[in-house]
DNA sequence: TGCATTTCGTTCGACGTCGTACTAGATAAT
DNA sequence: ATTATCTAGTACGACGTCGAACGAAATGCA
Protein backbone atom coordinates (compact mmCIF):
# COMPACT_ATOMS: atom_id res chain seq x y z
CA UNK A 1 0.00 0.00 0.00
CA UNK A 2 1.40 3.57 -1.09
CA UNK A 3 2.48 6.20 1.28
CA UNK A 4 -0.35 6.35 3.75
CA UNK A 5 -0.56 10.14 4.57
CA UNK A 6 -2.45 10.70 7.43
CA UNK A 7 -4.35 13.03 4.86
CA UNK A 8 -5.08 10.22 3.01
CA UNK A 9 -8.81 10.21 1.66
CA UNK A 10 -11.07 9.11 -1.29
CA UNK A 11 -11.64 11.17 -4.91
CA UNK A 12 -15.40 10.52 -4.24
CA UNK A 13 -17.74 11.50 -2.16
CA UNK A 14 -18.25 10.61 1.52
CA UNK A 15 -20.20 13.60 3.18
CA UNK A 16 -20.73 11.70 6.16
CA UNK A 17 -20.69 8.01 7.54
CA UNK A 18 -22.92 6.43 5.66
CA UNK A 19 -22.35 2.82 4.58
CA UNK A 20 -22.91 3.67 0.93
CA UNK A 21 -20.85 6.61 0.67
CA UNK A 22 -18.03 4.20 1.92
CA UNK A 23 -19.03 1.89 -0.84
CA UNK A 24 -19.20 4.49 -3.37
CA UNK A 25 -16.20 6.16 -2.08
CA UNK A 26 -14.14 3.03 -2.98
CA UNK A 27 -15.57 2.72 -5.69
CA UNK A 28 -14.54 5.79 -6.90
CA UNK A 29 -10.85 5.47 -5.93
CA UNK A 30 -10.93 1.82 -8.10
CA UNK A 31 -12.10 3.40 -10.85
CA UNK A 32 -9.51 6.35 -11.06
CA UNK A 33 -6.78 3.78 -10.51
CA UNK A 34 -8.11 1.20 -12.88
CA UNK A 35 -8.85 3.76 -15.48
CA UNK A 36 -5.09 5.58 -15.34
CA UNK A 37 -3.21 2.30 -15.06
CA UNK A 38 -5.18 1.15 -18.19
CA UNK A 39 -4.05 4.36 -20.22
CA UNK A 40 -0.79 3.73 -18.87
CA UNK A 41 -0.41 0.41 -20.69
CA UNK A 42 -1.94 0.75 -23.62
CA UNK A 43 -0.32 0.95 -26.77
CA UNK A 44 0.29 4.12 -28.71
CA UNK A 45 -2.20 6.98 -28.12
CA UNK A 46 -5.51 4.55 -27.24
CA UNK A 47 -7.43 5.47 -24.92
CA UNK A 48 -9.74 3.49 -22.38
CA UNK A 49 -12.71 4.84 -24.15
CA UNK A 50 -11.65 4.48 -27.57
CA UNK A 51 -10.40 0.48 -26.39
CA UNK A 52 -13.93 0.05 -25.25
CA UNK A 53 -15.61 1.20 -28.16
CA UNK A 54 -13.04 -0.71 -30.76
CA UNK A 55 -13.36 -3.80 -28.19
CA UNK A 56 -17.55 -3.18 -28.59
CA UNK A 57 -17.02 -3.84 -32.63
CA UNK A 58 -14.94 -6.70 -32.58
CA UNK A 59 -17.72 -8.73 -29.62
CA UNK A 60 -20.72 -7.46 -31.42
CA UNK A 61 -19.45 -8.57 -34.89
CA UNK A 62 -21.14 -5.52 -37.03
CA UNK A 63 -21.76 -2.19 -37.66
CA UNK A 64 -23.35 -0.05 -35.25
CA UNK A 65 -24.33 3.71 -34.87
CA UNK A 66 -23.06 6.43 -32.70
CA UNK A 67 -26.46 7.15 -30.91
CA UNK A 68 -26.52 2.97 -30.39
CA UNK A 69 -22.71 3.26 -29.20
CA UNK A 70 -23.26 6.26 -27.04
CA UNK A 71 -26.51 4.24 -25.16
CA UNK A 72 -24.18 1.23 -25.02
CA UNK A 73 -21.77 3.05 -22.96
CA UNK A 74 -24.20 5.39 -20.86
CA UNK A 75 -22.39 8.60 -22.68
CA UNK A 76 -23.89 11.48 -23.99
CA UNK A 77 -24.03 11.69 -28.20
CA UNK A 78 -21.57 14.08 -27.82
CA UNK A 79 -19.38 12.46 -26.12
CA UNK A 80 -19.79 9.50 -28.36
CA UNK A 81 -19.32 11.26 -31.53
CA UNK A 82 -15.97 12.95 -30.12
CA UNK A 83 -14.34 9.69 -29.41
CA UNK A 84 -15.61 8.31 -32.89
CA UNK A 85 -13.83 11.18 -34.76
CA UNK A 86 -10.84 10.59 -33.13
CA UNK A 87 -10.78 6.91 -33.72
CA UNK A 88 -11.40 8.07 -37.58
CA UNK A 89 -8.63 10.07 -37.79
CA UNK A 90 -6.49 7.39 -36.58
CA UNK A 91 -7.76 4.94 -39.49
CA UNK A 92 -9.08 2.97 -36.58
CA UNK A 93 -12.89 3.01 -37.62
CA UNK A 94 -14.91 4.59 -40.62
CA UNK A 95 -17.98 6.58 -40.55
CA UNK A 96 -20.64 6.86 -43.46
CA UNK A 97 -23.95 7.55 -43.89
CA UNK A 98 -26.68 5.38 -43.50
CA UNK A 99 -28.41 4.77 -46.53
CA UNK A 100 -31.79 4.05 -44.68
CA UNK A 101 -31.67 6.94 -42.62
CA UNK A 102 -30.13 10.00 -44.46
CA UNK A 103 -29.85 11.52 -40.41
CA UNK A 104 -27.99 8.64 -39.03
CA UNK A 105 -24.41 7.11 -40.06
CA UNK A 106 -22.78 3.84 -39.67
CA UNK A 107 -19.63 2.92 -38.04
CA UNK A 108 -17.20 0.24 -39.09
CA UNK A 109 -14.07 -0.85 -37.12
CA UNK A 110 -11.09 -1.40 -39.98
CA UNK A 111 -8.43 -3.99 -40.19
CA UNK A 112 -6.40 -1.21 -38.61
CA UNK A 113 -8.85 -1.04 -35.46
CA UNK A 114 -8.51 -5.15 -35.18
CA UNK A 115 -5.21 -4.63 -35.18
CA UNK A 116 -5.07 -1.96 -32.35
CA UNK A 117 -7.59 -3.31 -30.09
CA UNK A 118 -5.24 -6.87 -30.15
CA UNK A 119 -2.24 -4.95 -29.43
CA UNK A 120 -4.17 -3.16 -26.52
CA UNK A 121 -5.41 -6.46 -24.73
CA UNK A 122 -1.95 -8.45 -25.74
CA UNK A 123 -0.57 -5.35 -23.00
CA UNK A 124 -3.44 -5.39 -20.94
CA UNK A 125 -3.51 -9.28 -20.19
CA UNK A 126 -0.71 -9.67 -18.15
CA UNK A 127 -1.53 -7.02 -16.12
CA UNK A 128 -4.86 -8.37 -15.23
CA UNK A 129 -3.44 -11.14 -13.28
CA UNK A 130 -1.56 -9.01 -11.03
CA UNK A 131 -4.72 -7.02 -10.29
CA UNK A 132 -6.47 -10.50 -10.35
CA UNK A 133 -3.81 -11.51 -7.56
CA UNK A 134 -5.13 -12.80 -4.45
CA UNK A 135 -8.74 -12.27 -5.37
CA UNK A 136 -11.17 -15.29 -4.95
CA UNK A 137 -13.46 -15.96 -7.77
CA UNK A 138 -16.29 -16.19 -5.63
CA UNK A 139 -15.70 -13.38 -3.52
CA UNK A 140 -16.02 -11.49 -6.95
CA UNK A 141 -19.33 -13.35 -7.69
CA UNK A 142 -20.60 -12.69 -4.42
CA UNK A 143 -19.87 -9.45 -4.54
CA UNK A 144 -21.84 -8.35 -7.95
CA UNK A 145 -25.38 -8.92 -7.66
CA UNK A 146 -25.00 -5.78 -4.66
CA UNK A 147 -23.22 -3.68 -7.12
CA UNK A 148 -25.89 -4.89 -9.53
CA UNK A 149 -28.39 -3.06 -7.26
CA UNK A 150 -26.39 -0.14 -6.54
CA UNK A 151 -26.50 0.81 -10.45
CA UNK A 152 -29.70 -0.68 -10.63
CA UNK A 153 -30.42 2.47 -7.76
CA UNK A 154 -28.69 4.93 -9.40
CA UNK A 155 -30.19 3.76 -12.23
CA UNK A 156 -33.38 4.89 -11.26
CA UNK A 157 -32.34 7.77 -9.08
CA UNK A 158 -31.18 9.22 -12.64
CA UNK A 159 -34.29 9.05 -14.40
CA UNK A 160 -35.95 10.60 -11.32
CA UNK A 161 -34.70 14.44 -11.89
CA UNK B 1 -16.89 4.34 -19.41
CA UNK B 2 -19.29 2.68 -18.57
CA UNK B 3 -20.82 -0.61 -20.04
CA UNK B 4 -22.03 -2.34 -22.61
CA UNK B 5 -26.35 -2.58 -22.49
CA UNK B 6 -28.64 -3.61 -25.01
CA UNK B 7 -26.00 -4.30 -27.81
CA UNK B 8 -25.08 -6.94 -25.70
CA UNK B 9 -22.75 -10.16 -26.82
CA UNK B 10 -22.15 -13.07 -25.46
CA UNK B 11 -18.16 -12.16 -23.63
CA UNK B 12 -15.99 -14.41 -25.61
CA UNK B 13 -14.01 -14.89 -22.72
CA UNK B 14 -10.79 -13.85 -23.93
CA UNK B 15 -7.72 -15.05 -22.14
CA UNK B 16 -7.04 -13.36 -18.88
CA UNK B 17 -9.43 -12.81 -16.70
CA UNK B 18 -13.43 -12.19 -17.50
CA UNK B 19 -13.89 -11.94 -13.55
CA UNK B 20 -12.23 -9.11 -12.63
CA UNK B 21 -12.73 -7.33 -16.46
CA UNK B 22 -16.38 -7.67 -15.10
CA UNK B 23 -15.78 -6.45 -11.92
CA UNK B 24 -14.02 -3.19 -12.93
CA UNK B 25 -16.71 -1.97 -15.56
CA UNK B 26 -19.94 -2.90 -13.33
CA UNK B 27 -17.48 -0.43 -10.79
CA UNK B 28 -17.02 2.14 -13.87
CA UNK B 29 -20.86 2.19 -14.58
CA UNK B 30 -21.57 2.65 -10.71
CA UNK B 31 -18.82 5.40 -10.55
CA UNK B 32 -20.36 7.14 -13.92
CA UNK B 33 -23.67 6.90 -12.88
CA UNK B 34 -22.89 8.23 -8.97
CA UNK B 35 -20.90 10.85 -9.96
CA UNK B 36 -23.43 12.38 -12.57
CA UNK B 37 -26.06 12.17 -10.23
CA UNK B 38 -23.82 13.76 -7.47
CA UNK B 39 -22.86 16.74 -10.18
CA UNK B 40 -26.65 17.05 -10.80
CA UNK B 41 -27.84 17.39 -7.28
CA UNK B 42 -25.13 19.83 -6.31
CA UNK B 43 -26.58 22.88 -5.64
CA UNK B 44 -24.94 26.02 -7.63
CA UNK B 45 -21.98 25.57 -9.90
CA UNK B 46 -20.59 23.45 -6.89
CA UNK B 47 -18.80 19.76 -8.75
CA UNK B 48 -17.89 17.11 -7.57
CA UNK B 49 -14.18 17.33 -6.97
CA UNK B 50 -14.70 20.98 -5.54
CA UNK B 51 -17.42 19.30 -2.73
CA UNK B 52 -14.99 16.83 -1.78
CA UNK B 53 -12.56 19.29 -1.21
CA UNK B 54 -14.54 21.45 0.53
CA UNK B 55 -15.70 18.51 3.01
CA UNK B 56 -12.26 17.33 3.34
CA UNK B 57 -11.64 20.51 5.06
CA UNK B 58 -14.37 20.14 7.43
CA UNK B 59 -13.62 17.14 8.41
CA UNK B 60 -10.00 17.48 8.91
CA UNK B 61 -10.34 21.09 10.93
CA UNK B 62 -7.19 22.56 9.77
CA UNK B 63 -5.40 23.83 6.38
CA UNK B 64 -3.45 22.55 3.91
CA UNK B 65 -1.66 22.58 0.90
CA UNK B 66 -2.15 21.27 -3.05
CA UNK B 67 0.28 19.09 -3.02
CA UNK B 68 -1.05 17.16 0.46
CA UNK B 69 -4.72 17.64 -1.15
CA UNK B 70 -3.77 16.10 -4.26
CA UNK B 71 -1.83 12.36 -2.80
CA UNK B 72 -5.33 12.54 -0.64
CA UNK B 73 -7.34 12.37 -3.30
CA UNK B 74 -4.85 10.27 -5.46
CA UNK B 75 -4.77 12.95 -8.52
CA UNK B 76 -1.83 15.03 -10.06
CA UNK B 77 -0.54 18.24 -8.49
CA UNK B 78 -1.88 20.01 -11.93
CA UNK B 79 -5.36 18.62 -11.32
CA UNK B 80 -5.87 20.01 -7.65
CA UNK B 81 -4.34 23.46 -8.86
CA UNK B 82 -7.25 23.36 -11.10
CA UNK B 83 -9.74 22.66 -8.66
CA UNK B 84 -8.06 25.33 -6.23
CA UNK B 85 -8.26 27.83 -8.78
CA UNK B 86 -11.97 27.33 -9.41
CA UNK B 87 -12.77 27.47 -5.70
CA UNK B 88 -10.67 30.29 -4.89
CA UNK B 89 -12.26 32.37 -7.80
CA UNK B 90 -15.68 31.45 -5.95
CA UNK B 91 -14.56 31.96 -3.33
CA UNK B 92 -14.52 28.96 -1.30
CA UNK B 93 -11.47 28.72 -0.31
CA UNK B 94 -8.31 31.29 0.33
CA UNK B 95 -4.76 30.83 -0.81
CA UNK B 96 -1.89 32.14 0.62
CA UNK B 97 2.63 31.92 0.28
CA UNK B 98 3.47 29.40 3.32
CA UNK B 99 5.72 31.39 5.77
CA UNK B 100 8.12 28.26 6.27
CA UNK B 101 8.63 27.18 2.72
CA UNK B 102 8.45 29.73 0.42
CA UNK B 103 7.76 27.05 -2.49
CA UNK B 104 4.70 25.82 -0.94
CA UNK B 105 1.25 27.43 -0.29
CA UNK B 106 -1.36 26.98 2.39
CA UNK B 107 -5.01 26.69 1.00
CA UNK B 108 -8.07 27.72 3.88
CA UNK B 109 -11.83 27.14 3.44
CA UNK B 110 -13.90 30.24 3.97
CA UNK B 111 -17.61 30.54 5.75
CA UNK B 112 -18.71 30.57 1.80
CA UNK B 113 -17.08 27.14 1.60
CA UNK B 114 -18.32 25.92 4.59
CA UNK B 115 -21.63 27.14 4.25
CA UNK B 116 -21.61 25.86 0.34
CA UNK B 117 -20.69 22.45 1.65
CA UNK B 118 -23.53 22.18 3.62
CA UNK B 119 -25.93 23.00 1.45
CA UNK B 120 -24.40 19.96 -0.90
CA UNK B 121 -24.93 17.96 1.70
CA UNK B 122 -28.81 18.83 2.65
CA UNK B 123 -29.05 18.34 -0.99
CA UNK B 124 -27.42 14.99 -1.06
CA UNK B 125 -28.43 13.50 1.80
CA UNK B 126 -32.16 12.92 0.59
CA UNK B 127 -30.90 11.11 -2.49
CA UNK B 128 -28.82 8.73 -0.59
CA UNK B 129 -31.83 6.39 1.40
CA UNK B 130 -32.88 5.91 -2.44
CA UNK B 131 -29.55 4.70 -3.65
CA UNK B 132 -29.24 2.18 -0.37
CA UNK B 133 -32.70 1.36 -0.66
CA UNK B 134 -32.68 -2.55 -0.97
CA UNK B 135 -29.13 -2.55 0.00
CA UNK B 136 -28.16 -4.60 3.30
CA UNK B 137 -25.14 -3.33 5.37
CA UNK B 138 -24.12 -6.67 5.63
CA UNK B 139 -23.41 -7.30 2.80
CA UNK B 140 -21.35 -3.88 1.97
CA UNK B 141 -19.10 -5.07 4.55
CA UNK B 142 -19.33 -8.32 3.50
CA UNK B 143 -17.51 -6.75 -0.12
CA UNK B 144 -15.59 -3.99 1.76
CA UNK B 145 -12.84 -6.60 1.89
CA UNK B 146 -12.83 -6.94 -1.43
CA UNK B 147 -12.61 -3.71 -2.77
CA UNK B 148 -9.70 -3.10 -0.56
CA UNK B 149 -7.92 -5.69 -1.98
CA UNK B 150 -8.57 -4.51 -5.23
CA UNK B 151 -7.65 -1.93 -4.73
CA UNK B 152 -4.75 -2.27 -3.18
CA UNK B 153 -3.41 -4.52 -6.17
CA UNK B 154 -3.90 -1.26 -8.56
CA UNK B 155 -1.89 0.57 -5.95
CA UNK B 156 0.69 -1.77 -6.27
CA UNK B 157 0.42 -2.43 -9.89
CA UNK B 158 0.74 1.69 -10.17
CA UNK B 159 3.69 2.06 -8.76
CA UNK B 160 5.08 -0.56 -10.91
CA UNK B 161 5.55 1.89 -13.89
C1' DT C 1 30.65 27.67 -0.05
C1' DG C 2 28.85 26.18 -4.45
C1' DC C 3 26.62 23.20 -7.48
C1' DA C 4 23.44 19.30 -8.32
C1' DT C 5 19.25 17.34 -7.09
C1' DT C 6 14.80 17.21 -5.25
C1' DT C 7 10.41 19.38 -4.19
C1' DC C 8 6.19 22.58 -4.81
C1' DG C 9 3.40 24.64 -7.65
C1' DT C 10 1.96 26.42 -12.25
C1' DT C 11 1.31 26.43 -17.21
C1' DC C 12 0.16 24.19 -21.48
C1' DG C 13 -1.99 21.05 -24.57
C1' DA C 14 -4.74 17.00 -25.08
C1' DC C 15 -8.64 13.88 -24.18
C1' DG C 16 -13.24 12.51 -22.00
C1' DT C 17 -17.34 14.21 -20.40
C1' DC C 18 -21.36 16.97 -19.94
C1' DG C 19 -25.23 20.25 -21.21
C1' DT C 20 -27.07 23.50 -24.39
C1' DA C 21 -28.07 24.81 -28.82
C1' DC C 22 -28.26 24.00 -33.63
C1' DT C 23 -29.03 21.63 -38.44
C1' DA C 24 -31.07 18.29 -41.19
C1' DG C 25 -33.97 14.70 -41.91
C1' DA C 26 -37.95 11.66 -40.45
C1' DT C 27 -42.50 11.11 -38.45
C1' DA C 28 -47.04 12.43 -36.65
C1' DA C 29 -51.11 15.33 -36.60
C1' DT C 30 -54.45 17.99 -38.56
C1' DA D 1 -50.20 18.53 -47.96
C1' DT D 2 -48.62 21.35 -44.39
C1' DT D 3 -47.24 21.99 -40.09
C1' DA D 4 -45.58 20.49 -35.66
C1' DT D 5 -42.77 17.44 -33.35
C1' DC D 6 -39.33 14.16 -32.70
C1' DT D 7 -34.75 12.06 -33.80
C1' DA D 8 -29.54 11.64 -35.31
C1' DG D 9 -25.68 13.87 -35.24
C1' DT D 10 -22.59 17.97 -34.63
C1' DA D 11 -20.61 22.46 -32.55
C1' DC D 12 -19.22 24.85 -28.66
C1' DG D 13 -17.81 25.94 -24.11
C1' DA D 14 -16.84 24.36 -19.51
C1' DC D 15 -14.78 21.29 -16.11
C1' DG D 16 -11.79 17.29 -14.55
C1' DT D 17 -7.94 14.79 -15.64
C1' DC D 18 -3.37 13.65 -17.17
C1' DG D 19 1.64 14.17 -18.56
C1' DA D 20 5.47 17.04 -19.85
C1' DA D 21 7.97 21.08 -19.18
C1' DC D 22 9.04 24.92 -16.47
C1' DG D 23 10.55 28.40 -12.63
C1' DA D 24 11.48 28.98 -7.92
C1' DA D 25 12.92 27.45 -3.63
C1' DA D 26 14.82 23.97 -0.44
C1' DT D 27 17.96 20.30 0.35
C1' DG D 28 22.02 17.35 -0.32
C1' DC D 29 26.62 16.78 -1.32
C1' DA D 30 31.34 17.67 -2.17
Amino acid sequence: MAGEGSEREAPRGAAGDPLVFRLLNEIGIIDQLASRLFERVMPGDLTLPQFVVLNHFVRLGRPSSPLRLARAFQVTKSTMTNTLQHLERAGLVTIEPDPQDARAKVVFITDAGRAAREAAIAALTPRLSSIADGIAAQDVEAAMPLLARLRANLDAERDRG
